[in-house]
DNA sequence: TGTCCACTGGAAGGGAGGGCTT
DNA sequence: AAGCCCTCCCTTCCAGTGGACA
């Protein structure tokens, strides 16, 4: 019979139980240290169980402090004593990252409202949003009992659009005949509230919950809590729990970070056939997670974004630090030429700069130079390890016909 | 103290591309 | 088919700005 190349990995011995209890969007039984902000949540979201209107919430915190896990964990919990109260409970969450505009908000939760036998989902365009806006209240109302609308990262949300959305969600409750509805936002960022209209500010912020972020001892209970369900016994060596914490506690105490790294040390361990986990597998991962993180996010940017990051690299390869939005442009310009394309204005590319910088793949510094101007002060973010054929491969065509031109450029001189 | 640089970043609006309703 | 609506990408215009320099 000819040998599947599947059968070597059956054969494999692995260190884990269950590699699911290791990622991060992993839902545990338990969540150690954020006995506090669970009750203060569940306490209000009692309110909702009773059939009443609980208070709207703002959960602010650092990446990977929990507040996604925590509330995804009370929902869960409030929908399962919603059922055996039988009162109707429901809980919605959204990632406003992904979904990022007033219009696609609502039509996510009035889709996620349908009923089996409905067939008409809202389209993902043509609508007025005042037409998604009705058709919410109406599904809502045709269902009844209390709807708990949870907006993950809501302050990349208002950045974008404002708060319209908000305005319109904090103020359900009046539209609504049936039924009940309470907004939890979810930010990374204290002072998002800035930018709303002082109604909306105090609707949305009847209650605030601040996570603080997790030290290094608390980082270590939690991957101990998770290793006992993810690993098997005795593969973890010693030091690896308190690497792992201590790299993400400088990573603002990042439990997502720790995770990660801990999942990823123990498969490249597994990987290279070892009965143990030891701390240079860590080591290993870390690097291995930069890399990883940045590389898509590069492959995935459009074409101008791509010509915009290639002109800082290029700069950055003939040894210049800290260039100016002028300096880049002019790269830019140069480079477009080289493979046929049109320039955008400067204005555009200040503005992909400044998108860069969002995605941390650049640092842009807005910085005075007195009477020689007021610019920005770019450098790359991408690691010394992460080197320029690697990101030519990960940036496709673009880049690498840019890079290929600048090296032809620079030898013929 | 005023000037002036090299921009920044907001605002308005155009146009293409997707879709819906009538 | 015509008339809307929404989103995305982009341009144009322009007031505003921090701080070195004369």
């Amino acid at each position: 019979m000819e040998d599947n190349i599947f059968d070597k990995f059956i054969s494999q011995k692995t260190l884990f139980k269950n590699k699911e209890n290791l990622r991060h969007n992993f839902r545990p039984n338990q969540l150690p240290h954020r006995n506090e902000e669970i009750d203060t949540i569940s306490y209000n979201l009692w309110e909702a169980l009773k059939g009443h209107i609980p208070s709207n919430m703002t959960l602010y915190g650092v990446t990977g402090a929990g507040k996604t896990a925590v509330t995804a964990y009370v929902c869960h919990h409030l929908k399962a004593k919603g059922e055996s109260m039988g009162s109707q409970v429901e809980s919605i969450m959204v990632n406003c990252r992904q979904i990022d505009t007033q219009y696609r908000v609502l039509s996510h939760i009035g889709n996620s409202l349908l009923e089996s036998y409905e067939q008409d989902e809202i389209p993902f365009t043509g609508w007025p949003t005042d037409r998604v806006f009705n058709e919410l209240i109406r599904r809502m109302d045709q269902r009844g009992g209390v709807f708990v609308i949870v907006l993950d990262e809501i302050d990349h949300l208002v950045r974008k659009v404002g708060d319209d959305l908000l305005y319109n969600l904090t103020s359900l409750n009046s539209s609504l005949k049936k039924a009940r509805a309470c907004v939890i936002g979810i930010s990374n960022d204290l002072k998002f509230t800035d930018f709303l209209d002082p109604r909306v500010r105090s609707r949305l912020g009847q209650l605030d919950v601040l996570f603080k972020p997790y030290d290094a001892e608390q980082l270590q209970d939690i991957l101990r809590q998770r290793a006992v369900q993810g690993l098997n016994e005795g593969v973890i060596g010693p030091g690896v729990i308190e690497l792992c914490a201590a790299l993400a506690a400088q990573e603002h105490g990042d439990a997502r970070c720790a995770l990660d790294l801990l999942r990823i040390s123990a498969e490249k361990a597994e990987k290279e056939g070892e009965n143990t986990v030891n701390q240079n597998h860590v080591r290993v991962a870390q690097s291995q997670i930069e890399a990883d993180q940045m590389t898509p996010v590069i492959s995935s940017l459009p074409s101008q974004q791509k010509l915009v990051l290639a002109a800082v690299l290029l700069n950055e390869q003939n040894g210049l630090r800290n260039v100016q939005t002028g300096q880049v442009y002019d790269i830019y310009r140069q480079a477009c030429k080289h493979i046929r394309q049109n320039p955008l204005t400067q204005r555009r590319i200040s503005g992909l700069i400044s998108n860069l910088d969002m995605l941390g793949l650049v640092t842009a510094r807005t910085v005075s130079k007195g009477r020689y101007g007021r610019s920005k002060e770019i450098n790359s973010c991408i690691p010394a390890n992460i080197n320029a054929p690697e990101i030519m491969k990960a940036a496709e065509e673009e880049m690498a016909l840019v890079f290929k031109a600048a090296y032809h450029h620079q030898t013929s001189l």
